[in-house]
DNA sequence: CGGCTGGTTGATGTTACTCAACTCGCGTGG
DNA sequence: CCACGCGAGTTGAGTAACATCAACCAGCCG
């Protein structure tokens, strides 16, 4: 198991004002659409940065519910535990996404979240953003998406997980981090895995040792080539083709 | 396959004005926690009801999206579709639910959803919701809840088919279908499936010989009496300790 | 150096899938 | 009326896919 410690909860010297008017996902995270004025009251809201170290925890599950984080830089998992201590990664997050969504409905958080590698978020009270977006309904309207955006994903995970086989989800796992990182200016092709194979089966509904199976065929086959977490995708249009048409046998 | 007959978007005899006021969902449904006054403002939102016959459609994936419907009657799978024909059922819906959401992000429905039996919706155009949204602030605390509780379902629903066997997802689902009908007032202990054995397969990413089979084991050990779809709980201790117990193996 | 974590690969075991036969209930048409 | 086909469900036998167990390697750190 990792060695993490947990989260204090107050303010340190990584502590930093967050400022969303200079912040450079203004395009990708909750600004999306606003003018300079409305840009200025969310930043308002939101209250500070954080840094987080690799293997620390954002949050607990079951703990209070006060604050949605935004991705600033780094890399999240987020889990729920079992009583066997078994883990289900649910999701992963990159820069300019929100954590935390799930919280609202019970009013804590259901699942864990943990830095896969050093990050920094932006902590966002969710009762201030709540009224801001009466004020704004721009951000409303965005704010609707992003969590309807959430569902959608949910939705292609199970699809995943329900429909798929092994090389097939691998597939499709690569694929959706291919385009993330396309849209946050950073290859699509050639990246670094922040998560252990252990992460990704689990992610994925798979052991470990079928996920690293999994890369040796996909290299095999010369469709990517694996250095340890090191990717490089060279056959794009055959990785792709493992989720629409190997389903048709 | 099911021979179903395409919903039309016409008003029809079958549409009724709809009554958040009076309807009996009220503590269930949108109304949740609103007074009089806000009741009816919804009211007027929630545009008309319309009845959905077993098999039809209520819409399809890619049409465009203009509103949500909350299930006034009946039952409804979502499910996604592959180019093989194959279908990835995402959710089941009762009375009281919202169905749509999925599509608010993409502004086009992004999955079909097809009644199970004769069903009845009240349809709710969401720019009109969006409006009155901002007018009654314990409405928007209430839809994020419900946006934030979809996300919930769907990761209990990939810790299902991520990390459980057979009949663990079986149980599960079974047990989470005996909560909902409780919380709607009806039996928790026999209630009638409203779905195949293939839909059931296809939401927990099994096939149906392998659902029947799980439901055999399940009879087999006395947990519960399956007789076609009627389905009654004789154990719901045992039922409940396949989830949390039998994983620790 | 030795121990640890993360990863790969092989041999074997288990689970769920596939294919097939059969039943039951229902509706249709001769 | 019964024969028939059809869809839904169950069950069995054989098989494919993944899990499990185990050995091994590489890199890292104390």
């Amino acid at each position: 198991m990792l060695l993490n410690t947990v989260s204090t909860d107050h303010l340190d010297a990584s502590d930093i004002k967050a400022n969303c008017a200079s912040c450079n996902l203004r395009e990708l995270c909750l600004p999306v659409g606003l003018n300079e004025d409305e840009i200025e009251m969310l930043g308002e809201v939101v209250s500070r940065k954080r840094r987080i170290q690799r293997g620390e925890y954002l949050y607990h599950a079951g703990s209070d519910f006060q604050s949605l984080f935004a991705v600033r830089n780094g890399f999240f998992k987020t889990c729920l535990l079992h009583e066997d201590g078994r883990q289900q990664v649910v999701g992963l997050h990159m820069r300019g996404e929100l954590l935390g969504l799930s919280a609202i409905s019970a009013e804590a958080y259901t699942c864990d979240a943990v830095a896969l590698e050093d990050s920094e978020v932006c902590e966002i009270p969710f009762v201030k953003l709540e009224e801001i977006t009466r004020i704004i309904p721009t951000l409303m309207h965005h704010f609707y998406k992003i969590m309807s955006c959430e569902i959608v994903k949910d939705h292609d995970v199970m699809l995943s997980l329900g429909s798929m086989k092994a090389d097939e989800r691998l597939a499709a796992f690569l694929l959706n981090l291919s385009q993330r990182f396309s849209r946050l200016g950073y290859s699509s092709l050639n990246f670094n895995l922040r998560m252990t194979r252990e992460e990704i089966g689990s992610y994925l509904g798979l052991k470990l040792e079928t996920v690293s199976r999994a890369f040796s065929k996909l290299q095999e086959e010369k469709i990517l080539t694996v250095d340890n977490k090191y990717i490089q995708i060279s056959d794009i249009k055959r990785l792709k083709s493992k989720i629409g048409i190997s389903l048709c046998v």
